[in-house]
DNA sequence: CGTAAGCTTGACAATACTCAATCTCTGTGG
DNA sequence: CCACAGAGATTGAGTATTGTCAAGCTTACG
């Protein structure tokens, strides 16, 4: 799987926050080649103190919290070019652990630290652009709360394609309305709360009904506003678009 | 509904984190009678800019998204001595409701925006009882999500119940294992993400069973042992603990 | 080939929702 | 003081959605 250059970071960061020059050279210098991790490692363990901010460079992660009944439920899935242990606390300890679902890579960038410290009194539009992304992973956990408190299934499947879409869009990760899907469908289960043969039923459905195919490590979305429509993720669009 | 006192909400606060002589005088100053709202009024809009901080000082509310189709989901229940549109960024849209469920009273605490802004350089204990009881809604909330995401009718509302009641406890507003609980069903149904029926027959099945009894404007919890073995409510309270 | 991971299918059971009606309060106006 | 209205709680019957179990299939790959 690709790694992600500085190049794309700064874009997206720049996409949230427009970066003065030396603030992208300060990402520019950050963003080394990244440490791999194989599928399913932790990258940051529930309750253990966060070394410092990375960003996952390659590869999917997720966000999970494991029950004493062995039953686990997912909070957010991460993409590359996401940040894991982004706090502006110093020193806090971890809510949720961050496990890797894929080989990925992730690359230390502790440098930011004093960055969310002090508040933009250095790099303010860095400091923009970093709160902004933590503020959209904020609304992004609450876009779960919907899905899996007032949503059926075919919308939930629909809702998290159409995210998944759109925050790799911003990385130029996909093709049109196509895109890397790594996620099988037991993945897909434990994120979205169902049974494994109920996902799997309702992404034939989406099939069969031409929506999207979904499956063999690729998510294709053959109609998006017909998905957009059904499962109200343009609400979250917009409600995305206020979240200054 | 009787109003909290300042002394209230420095205890609260200083169980956060110890606060100075010094700290705890500026909460005694910020805390004013409170403006009262009936019940339904829309405390803070979502999408609206956040005007500053305020505390609930009497009455309960709830953090809420409206979806185009009109349902509703409910990311949170705010009792009082919470804070609402409590935020490190200046000036952030808000990405929720918060709408009155009860008549309730709220108190402007924009004096503690500086506290915020400068980072504890200022109040650093204030600050940290502060951002630590942001990062405690924040567990809240992945409560939420494991709740909606992974949990049985019945163990839903215990979970709720058990949050509820060690919040309040906190607030010293419980007797026991009883307090206030001005929920109706329908309150409970939207937010737990069920049907109304289906709560009341759930609440049916924990008075049968001995375990708690909801009604009336109260709830008390007879078991509470085994409602925090039934709702694994128990792995939440020692997450609440790691969240330092 | 053989294996394992991922996907698919069918039959059945459990959980939860909808609709519609009834009941129990409580406060209010006549 | 009573009738009434409305909010909240309760009940039953029928349906829909989702989960469980168990088996079989397909594909990639050593």
């Amino acid at each position: 799987m690709r790694e992600i250059t500085a190049a794309n970071l700064k874009s997206r960061l720049q996409s949230l926050s427009p970066l003065q020059d030396t603030e992208a050279d300060v990402v520019s210098d950050l963003l080394k080649p990244g440490v791999p991790h194989p599928a399913g490692a932790v990258l940051l363990q529930q309750g253990e103190a966060v070394r410092g901010p990375r960003v996952l460079t390659s590869g999917w992660a997720w966000r999970t919290r494991t029950l004493p009944s062995g039953r686990q439920q997912v909070f957010a899935i991460v993409l590359p070019g996401d940040f894991i242990g982004l706090c502006w606390r110093p020193n806090p300890k971890a809510l949720s652990s961050t496990v890797a679902i894929t080989p990925v890579q992730t690359c230390d960038v502790a440098g930011l630290q004093p960055v969310m410290a002090q508040k933009g009194d250095l790099h303010r539009g860095l400091w923009e652009a970093l709160t902004l992304a933590s503020r959209h992973d904020e609304m992004r956990l609450l876009d779960q709360v919907v899905r899996l408190g007032q949503q059926s299934a075919i919308e939930r499947v629909a809702s998290l394609m159409l995210e998944l879409h759109s925050r790799l869009a911003i990385m130029g990760m996909t093709e049109g309305y196509g895109f890397q899907m790594p996620l099988t469908q037991e993945h897909l289960a434990v994120t979205l709360g169902m049974s494994l043969v109920h996902v799997n039923r309702t992404v034939q459905l989406l099939r069969k009904e031409g929506l999207a195919e979904i499956g063999n490590g690729r998510a294709t979305l053959h109609e998006p506003d017909r998905l957009r429509s059904l499962s109200s993720f343009d609400a979250t669009a917009r409600a995305y678009a206020e979240a200054v």
